[in-house]
DNA sequence: AAATTATTTGCAACAAAGTTGCATAGTTGC
DNA sequence: GCAACTATGCAACTTTGTTGCAAATAATTT
């Protein structure tokens, strides 16, 4: 019997590992976005750092994963929800990051509005941050 | 006579040093924003890194510059435009990055539009990235 | 199922980025 | 100009990220 999970990587060419499944697994039960650290503390001393950042790398690439920019220098990564592929994400959707907890959420009912540019700028992406107090916390 | 600059640091109850004159001066004459990086290699020999760390912690609580996540590990910085004080920023324009240049820019004249959240979610600060080619890359 | 091939991993060594304590230098207010 | 205060540079350190390579593991072939 095969796994959600193995499955997954199956379908993106990639070879089935301890590592990976870990991590992959690691997405799949946690409600919000993770930052390396997180994974890396998460994985305790199963993995080397360097397999974490190669992993995570990988499934960057083959859009398994969409990073969430911050402003603490620490990049968030989360699980895509569409079919985003190789080179093509579909993740228009807000990203929540609660003061309180910490917690980055990926609003995915949440659209990005259009937004209006000023002459001479060509966009070919949105992004939305949004601060605030998330569900469990108020 | 008094610079703009000089006049800038004490009306936000900092003394006037070296570095924090040199570090505003690169501000007001670049047209983007800045990373750490791009500081430290631009005021070459002239400061220790510790200080553009500090003075960069500094003119943040000050509300003088403020920060732009990006999805690169690397906050860029730019100054603030209105009346930005200590805990109270009012900088709600969307933020530009050129993936040709990678120059970052304040659309100042662009508001940043609301969006409705899920229910238990409340926001208190929204942000937008957008990414493009900019005018000069055109 | 064993052997071959291809891919992934961990390790080591390193580079880059960020932090902290403290003595010295510089700035401010008087 | 002097005393009080504040910022700076340096050193030492931690944390984060990168690279090459040999050993381990996974996929493919026979
Ligand atoms: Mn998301
Ligand atoms: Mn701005
Ligand atoms: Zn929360
Ligand atoms: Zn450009």
């Amino acid at each position: 019997m095969e796994t959600q999970i193995d499955n997954l990587l199956k379908r993106n060419q990639l070879s089935v590992t301890g590592s990976r499944k870990k991590i992959l697994e690691l997405f799949l039960a946690s409600r919000g976005a993770l930052a390396h650290g997180d994974i890396e503390k998460k994985t305790g001393e199963k993995f080397d750092r360097v397999t974490v950042y190669r992993t995570l790398q990988v499934f960057l690439e083959k859009g398994i994963i969409h990073t969430i920019p911050t402003a603490d220098n620490s990049i968030r990564y989360a699980l895509c929800k569409d079919e985003c592929s190789e080179g093509h994400h579909h993740d228009n959707h807000v990203h929540f990051i609660c003061t309180t907890c910490g917690n980055t959420t990926c609003l995915a009912d949440v659209t990005i509005p259009e937004v209006k540019l000023p002459v001479g700028f060509k966009a070919t992406e949105f992004q939305m941050l949004v601060n605030g107090v998330c569900m469990e916390c108020q």
